[in-house]
DNA sequence: AATATATTAAACCAAATGGTTGACTATCGA
DNA sequence: TCGATAGTCAACCATTTGGTTTAATATATT
């Protein structure tokens, strides 16, 4: 009732939920790839591969174009773009806390500086989330 | 076995597939809510609801603190930016401005293949983009 | 003390998920 | 034409998921 219908999304959250999933769609990063190139890294029969492609398919993650017995499978980011589209209204969340972050971070920055002085100057944004996320 | 390990983003994203979920994390951007709060809107039973809120605790996306007989929920967006951050990796691949970027770096690269000889056919996307995203 | 409220727990269910194997289809190469 | 190759399809299986209902637990309220 108070839902918004985003029936990508579901598809698409679902499709990135599993591990050899998202190892394909960083595989296909790399160019276009048959669905055999992508099952081999995997230790999976080769129909259970394919099932994950038709999910990443059926989510609009992968496109794919047949040519003979070959299946080239593509990269389609749009779906991607739209997922993100949705996190970024979290945002403010997240980077409210790493300014808080950042604060204690140039607290300990500062007290380093007292014995050798280092990169206190500017602390750019990748270096706060690197820290933080380790 | 060739791939990353990434146990958090499993939990985010299969929380995230599910659209009484999500609606649930909206409704937390607003502040703090309790579990009955959060289970009203929603044609489920509280404990339906209930069940909904224990996988966004347990993918990291929400932390509660209890009160007596009541439970708090709180958004908690570090994970999120996980995600968003697993997602930026694709970012050049939806990203138009890069597409375009993509084309000058192209005519570049036609420029120096002139000269060197290099793997014109197969589209290393990678390649380009890995300029632009310098 | 009795009762109402807030919430979880447990048992159950149908459907979906992630995987397998074996058969089938189509195409490529000799 | 024959056999190998690329891939799907269908049936099957165990587990998970999303939901229910009926307790059970703990805290307020009167």
């Amino acid at each position: 009732m108070v839902e918004f219908q985003t029936p990508h999304l579901d598809a698409v959250f679902h499709a990135l939920s599993d591990p050899t999933r998202r190892a394909i769609l960083h595989r296909l990063t790399e160019g276009e790839r048959t669905v055999s190139e992508l099952a081999t890294p995997f230790n999976m029969s080769l129909a259970g591969a394919s099932k994950h492609i038709k999910v990443l398919e059926g989510a609009g993650l992968v496109r794919r174009h047949v040519q003979g017995r070959t299946h080239y499978c593509q990269l389609e980011a749009a779906r991607l773009a739209e997922a993100q589209e949705w996190l970024r209204t979290y945002e403010r969340f997240w980077t409210t806390r790493l300014d808080d972050l950042e604060a204690i971070l140039r607290e300990e920055d500062r007290a380093l500086a007292r014995s050798s002085e280092q990169s206190t100057s500017s602390p750019a944004k990748s270096d706060k989330t690197s820290r933080s996320t380790k």
